[in-house]
DNA sequence: CTGTTAGCGCGTTCAC
DNA sequence: GTGAACGCGCTAACAG
């Protein structure tokens, strides 16, 4: 986004001028609070107190503060209340892509976290660009939002100064750190990657490769945990790990498995950096007709729905998405709240192995933070 | 959401008060109009009008005005620019689900349009239900919002008022009707399930089902598009005809096709409502040894990613649902600039068939509006 | 616990 | 083509 763009209104046509009455939605005779104020015999302060404040009100007020609310259909005005109060309800979540299915879990937390709150969400997309994203932050920061989202710890310097100055809570999600910019809940991508190796190494797999693609921070945190995890016992072959800065896809992981058999045709074993490349990799294995996971091991990531389904049923890391979007809101909520002085700023959750049938089993389930 | 949770303000906290400097981030001596004006020697409503009618304000004052806001690093205020003009850059987005494929791409096609654009998106999630979808229009209408995009044509009758009376663009997508409220984008559901049904018949398949979940309004176009084509050739039998109302999902694909073949075994091929269930239908197939596609064949619908690179790859039908995404902006964005007073209210899409290795192959690419 | 006063930053209206 | 005055609806700060 341009700074020009920025101030070039496209709210400039005059798409059907004039005033609706139905159901109370319209600006001419819109319902303010002054209006519930007078109902309710008090003066508009008072009345805005009773909505934010509650407690501060007496009783008598209140009840009939809110019985005006009620019978007028009283909505407050967000753009006033902005204005006023210099703090939007807007919460800011900044994701690297739209199309990754991990993306649609995390988001469902999101949203259902919110709900019955006032607060909002505006997603920011910046593609895996790091630049693209903060100029996103300073996009979102201008507008006074009520809490910032992020993905990763992996922000530019400048992005990590803006959002440590942020005059609102910040929460890093789908990794930890030591160093967090403020509120923090993930887990550990580098633990997971080594849990992988190890349990590739305990099915007996002596020449384990990789797939990757797009290979933002957290797939190479990831990779670097399992490659770690190989060396460990004198694995980790860099002939074997096929990476690409392509987009991950299904058909990316065909191809990738390709690569990875036309540079070490003896690899008995893969981990795929997410669970759409192992579900390439699991077809083209059969379009081989290799034997999985007798012969050939693959190992996915994510756990998507679908994984557990497929035929052999995809051994994977199952991440917890959903909760991380739930606890991202929640991290937030507990910010703006005074009352929870003492709630966390950190939440440490655990991926977990999720050993099923495109690896030899060995029934260990394994867990990392 | 209740009428008191909307004015349950969650903005009370005392997060960090004070005001932050970095990169001019800040309340307090924010840079307004007032200060561009200043500084190109105008006032301040002339500089309004340079950013957003730039016709309408001489060439040198124009010239001055754009750089001092380039220099001072200006950034309009949406609040208060939404309280006085009545109207927001907001685009409401209401959607029935958060987890299905098919919006993340949607999704996309309107994040890529409202690029370089000061549009803003705010998603609803409605979760299928009529009644959450008609209390989400209320109240995102009471946010002023630039434009209203609605997921398919059948909304409940006050929904429908609603939007015929909303003070801004309204675009219904995902389905064609005679009727739309305002501006329509979207490809017809039930031609899509009637050419469903001719390239099963075509194929050579005489005791074709069905397996459909969620069955939302789009979803029972599409069913009924295909039963009636069924039934211009007398194969129309409800008793392979399975549905259940829950979460379509991978998993629910293999259990319906289990269901299938427990009420009529000897059904020759199915058309599944969505790839999720068409991908689990598939998996069932192989775990039972079926031979797809000659003894039994398999038709999905969408075209994910992942689905032509199965092992078959998946017949289906590729839905145009990232230019659903992108058009709804472009209507919404016409709709708005009142220099296009020309431009279409209604774009027919087409959905297109998928021929592939899940059926019999007739060689036959068909388009259904 | 309640009210008064004074804006928040911008756009509309109407002059010039 | 430009500007002055006013108000959008709400809330911060203070006074009572």
């Amino acid at each position: 986004m341009t700074a020009l763009s920025l101030v070039n209104n496209p709210i400039g046509g005059d798409w059907r001028r004039g005033w609706i009455v139905y159901d109370n939605i319209m600006a001419r005779n819109r319902i303010t609070l002054d209006d519930v104020a007078r109902a309710a015999g008090v003066s508009a302060i008072t009345a805005s107190r009773a909505l934010r404040q509650p407690a501060k009100v007496s009783e008598r007020a209140r009840a009939r503060i809110f019985s005006a609310v009620q019978k007028l259909g009283y909505v407050p005005d967000a753009a006033a209340s902005a204005l006023a109060s210099t703090r939007t309800s807007v919460v800011g979540l900044l994701v690297p892509s739209l199309t990754n299915a991990v993306f649609a879990d995390f988001l469902r937390g999101v949203y259902d976290a919110i709900e019955d709150t006032s607060l909002t969400i505006q997603i920011g997309n910046f593609r895996y660009s790091p630049s693209k994203e903060e100029s996103l932050i300073r996009t979102f920061l201008h507008q006074r939002p009520s809490g910032l989202i992020v993905a990763g710890v992996d922000q530019t310097e400048a992005a990590r100064r803006m959002l440590m100055e942020a005059p609102c809570p910040v929460v890093q999600t789908m990794e930890l750190s030591d160093q967090p910019v403020d509120r923090i809940i993930g887990f550990s991508q580098y633990a997971s990657g080594e849990m992988v190796a190890r349990h590739l190494i305990d099915a007996g797999y002596r020449r384990p490769g990789l797939l990757g693609a797009r290979m933002d921070p957290r797939a190479q945190a990831r990779i670097a945990g399992y490659r770690s995890g190989l060396r460990t016992v004198g694995l980790d072959d860099a002939r074997r790990m096929i990476t690409t800065p392509q987009p991950s896809s299904v058909g990316m992981g065909g191809q990738l498995l390709a690569d990875l058999f036309a540079a070490a045709p003896d690899t008995d074993a893969v981990f795929c950096a997410n669970d759409d490349l192992a579900a390439g990799a699991l077809f083209e294995a059969q379009r081989r007709g290799l034997r999985v996971p007798e012969s050939f091991g693959i190992c996915g990531f994510n756990d998507l729905e679908m994984s557990r389904h497929m035929v052999p049923p995809l051994t994977s890391v199952a991440t917890p998405r959903y909760e991380i979007g739930r606890g991202a809101i929640d991290l937030i909520r507990a910010a703006l709240d005074p009352l929870s002085g003492e709630m966390p700023k950190r939440i440490e959750l655990d991926a977990v192995m999720s050993a099923r049938g495109t690896t030899r089993n060995n029934k260990n389930e394994r867990t990392a933070r």
